[in-house]
DNA sequence: ATCTAATATCTCGATTTCGAGATATCAACG
DNA sequence: CGTTGATATCTCGAAATCGAGATATTAGAT
């Protein structure tokens, strides 16, 4: 067994390694499981989320499935051009762009979204129901206070060229 | 306020909701804190854990950058370009590419890495330190189950196609 | 009303990452 | 020994993602 502990002292360290090996392993599962509907993971993101809360502006979904806005660009053509999505001029802002499911994308993620559901409980299933409690909890917390102290320090100098 | 929460009754969903939206904001520090040194972060990956654990074969710094194969060997391709990293055949098995830093390498990450350190400090922050403590070994539990899930099932068939 | 700053979306080129497979070596076993 | 299966590294082309910036629109302040 190689079980070896990566060994920072510092807890917040340990924290970010731990953190980034769990998303890393569960992530692994999500994909395998949408890989075998022959979808992206942004591409299944997009589509869970528009399945969940009905017609969203770009942004919105774009905040929700995590990557920048020239990728969401990307994946939206990609699901416009395969028929599963569409996209509307919102009457109230000349800005944005709303996004709605076609009937085909309906029926796709309606079918496949109880699978995946299956698959990612099956992924976290190795922490009991309590403990998944509490990681949530603890999760937000983390989550919430990263994306507030990043907002905060949009200041950090490039402080050095390590080689030109 | 928008703080309208995402909607999985299923604890196990929200909780990959969660551990999803932990990873991005925390990730965004580590990446902005990297960006400062004119490094990505795999390329810092690489180096960090040279730095710490010496000489390595190939496969095992995959394993702790979390990346394929095949990205690694680019990554440390451009690193060996820079003159930060250096490939040594291993005499014990010839299969093995060993790795370790130049010199000049050695210079950068010593430098480095403690600012870089700060900053992760500073992400993960907004969770007192017995809460870190809680998080880090309930991602831990997460993180092994899920690993240890995932080889187990090597086995989900390609259910369907939701489009040609 | 006008000006300025912020927001939303998209374009385009470059970078990063992956996936499948090729090659070489090692390990285990008869 | 020879075969078979696992492991380590790398190649190559495709896919995904980013970053900077262009454009249009809105919101806020004066």
């Amino acid at each position: 067994m190689k079980r070896s502990q990566a060994p920072p002292r510092d807890p917040a360290l340990l924290l970010w390694v731990v953190l980034a090996r769990a998303f890393d392993a569960v992530e692994r599962h999500s994909r395998a499981s949408i890989a075998r509907f022959r979808l992206g993971v942004t591409e299944f993101g997009v589509l869970e989320v528009l399945y969940h809360k009905g017609e969203l502006p770009v942004c919105e979904v774009r905040r929700r499935i995590l990557v920048e806005s020239s990728s969401t660009t990307y994946v939206v053509d990609k699901l416009v051009k395969r028929g599963l999505v569409r996209r509307r001029p919102s009457a109230a802002d000349r800005r944005v762009t709303l996004l709605s499911l076609t009937p085909a994308g309906r029926g796709v993620i309606r079918r496949i979204f109880p699978l995946h559901a299956q698959s990612m409980r099956q992924a976290v299933g190795a922490l009991p129901s309590p403990e998944q409690r509490q990681a949530i909890d603890l999760l937000r917390t983390l989550g919430l206070g990263a994306a507030e102290r990043h907002k905060a320090s949009v200041d950090l100098e490039p402080l050095a060229e390590p080689q030109t």
